[in-house]
DNA sequence: CTTTTGACAGCGT
DNA sequence: CACGCTGCCAAAA
C-alpha cells in the first residue's frame, strides 16, 4: 500500500500535499492554484496545476481554480455543475473571487501550517539525503 | 548533470 | 477586454 493512497498523512512530495489541502476546502468555497501554492510555502501556481493533473474522486478538483475564477476549458463544464451544486458565488460563468475564496479560520490555519511545514521539512530531508559526501 | 513541461499569475501594450 | 511576454519552480525525462 503506498503513501499516496493514505489521506491524513505526511505528504510524500508537493503533489501530495497539494492534494490534501485541496481536501480541506470546504463546499461553496475555492482557492486558486496561486493560494496553495502560497499557503504550501513552496512552489508556485504552476507547480500546483501539475499537480492536479493526477487527482481521484476524494479531490474536489473544481475547487481549486484560477485566480480570474475561471477553469481550463476542458473541465468548465463539469466544474459549473459542481458550483452550481455548491452555490458558489458566481457572476456570469466564472466564480467570484472575492467571495468564494476560501478564507480559512484559526483552526485551520493550524492544519494548513502543519502540512506546509511538513512538506518543507520533506524537503529539506531529501535534500539531505541527496548530498553524497 | 540539463532540458522540458505545465488544470498559472501578473504586468505591459 | 485581448494578447504577448516573463517569472515561477517541482518533477519527470
Amino acid at each position: 500500500m503506498d503513501a499516496r493512497s493514505t489521506p491524513e498523512q505526511h505528504p510524500v512530495d508537493f503533489t501530495d500535499a497539494v492534494h490534501q489541502l485541496a481536501r480541506m476546502i470546504p463546499p461553496g468555497r475555492v482557492l486558486s492554484y496561486g493560494d496553495i501554492a502560497e499557503l504550501l510555502g513552496s512552489g508556485g501556481p504552476r507547480q500546483v496545476g501539475k499537480a492536479m493533473q493526477h487527482t481521484d474522486d476524494t479531490i474536489p478538483w473544481w475547487r481549486v481554480i484560477r485566480s480570474n475564477g475561471s477553469i481550463t476549458e476542458s473541465l468548465a463544464e463539469q466544474a459549473a455543475n459542481h458550483w452550481r451544486q455548491e452555490r458558489t458565488a458566481m457572476r456570469g460563468s466564472t466564480v467570484q473571487m472575492s467571495q468564494a475564496r476560501w478564507k480559512p479560520s484559526d483552526t485551520q490555519w493550524q492544519g494548513i501550517d502543519a502540512l506546509a511545514a511538513d512538506l518543507r521539512r520533506r524537503k529539506l530531508s531529501a535534500e539531505n539525503d541527496g548530498i553524497e559526501a
